[in-house]
DNA sequence: AGAGTGAAAACTGTTGACAATTTGAAAACG
DNA sequence: CGTTTTCAAATTGTCAACAGTTTTCACTCT
């Protein structure tokens, strides 16, 4: 049963992390892995049973995953997850682009050696992933990589966003593995980008990184 | 007294908007407008006592409010309109920017005729009311006129954001107007990003876009 | 007088119960 | 046989009470 472990997971965080965000994060994850296909419908009652909590927290949980665009709610029919067209989602590309051009032009002008030399490495372990044809690391690696870039590039809003697009883009997206060539490409791009960052050109490093995403872009509507 | 009003207002909307919706409007309008200050902790017990419902609601609209960025919240301690560092603000106003002008590029792809004659209108009129030095209702229009670009955008999400990243600007810029000088160098930046508009002109329009978004982030800074 | 202590007050977190609404299926009707 | 009506079950919306945590403040001890 799930309830146990989610009840003993309750009992040590409690008090320090609120049920509502846990309950959060477990709604996440089920909906970003697919537990719960787009459209379900968040019965409360089924949930507080399977979770272990009452029906409030479920609430509030479903109200946080609203605003992040993972959950749809409806008066008096309740929280369905997202349903996302594709051109919805060819959107949320763009303006993940934008926001990441940004992210890298500031990166550009802020970025401290140690920061710079952090981001050089992760484009050769990625390198390195393509060769030994690890195509799960790169993946994860990839995440990671833009994150980071978003993350260092100092704005806390900046972050929250970028990652909150990246959840909810992959509410169609079903985990693309690319294969060795397309990783290759890719990976010439982080280059591309983490090259003017090194340089300070803000100017390059945005148009690089949004000329990036929206490759990607294209990379994914390829795959339909 | 405010319940007998907003009860009032419960009744009549009931079970079409549910009560957490209206509190978070309710809320909303009153952390912009300044009622509750920045740093102010929204006691759940007094709002649910001023706007007469239980603090199930408050709760909920408070988690809404939160991933707007309006208010921040802290375990065991509740929910705190939120304070914007100036750094922060800055942020707010690139990223906008950004945003600003993606939607512009989008538009000046997709817009009709009507559409753009739409643009022109409003920004004729912005310009009677600088002559006519009716600061406030060029305020007023300035507002709609950037969220109507955003709205003529297509993409919802890049609806929401925007306004979303204006509302959270508010949170520390109390209605800066700005002279009649300022307001017509203002108004001749509108007139370039219609003019690329009209042009079909992506790149321009874009460009023109975060120009005055940056330019407006100066014009804030100066203030200060 | 000032730092530490501890209980009481105030508040948030959570729950279970009740009210209102929607849904789905059986029954009534044409 | 198909359509409409009605009613019960399921579900969301709201509330008030209880549990646990933080804050306040009077009191003690040095």
């Amino acid at each position: 049963m799930e309830i146990s472990n989610d009840t003993q997971a309750l009992v040590s965080a409690r008090r320090e992390r609120s049920l509502t965000t846990i309950v959060r994060d477990r709604l996440e994850q089920m909906i970003l892995q697919g537990e719960l296909g787009a459209g379900t419908r968040l019965n409360e009652q089924a949930l507080s049973k399977v979770l272990g909590v009452s029906r409030g927290p479920i609430r509030e949980a479903a109200r946080l995953l609203e605003r992040e665009g993972l959950v749809a709610s409806v008066a008096n029919q309740g929280a369905f997850v997202r349903q996302l067209s594709i051109e919805e989602a060819l959107e949320l590309y763009d303006l993940r682009a934008a926001i990441a051009g940004y992210a890298c032009a500031q990166l550009a002008e802020r970025a401290s050696a140690v920061e710079k030399r952090e981001m050089r490495e992760m484009v050769e372990e990625m390198d390195r992933c393509i060769t030994a044809e690890e195509e799960a690391r790169y993946f994860e690696l990839n995440l990671v990589f833009h994150d980071r870039i978003a993350e260092l590039s100092g704005g806390k809003r900046t972050l929250e966003l970028y990652t909150s697009l990246g959840k909810e883009v992959r509410l169609l997206r079903r985990r693309v593995l690319r294969g060795t060539e397309s990783m290759r490409f890719s990976n010439e791009e982080h280059k591309q980008i983490v090259g003017a960052i090194q340089d300070g050109d803000a100017a390059a490093a945005r148009k690089a990184a949004e000329q990036h995403h929206i490759n990607g872009k294209r990379r994914w509507l390829d795959t339909l």
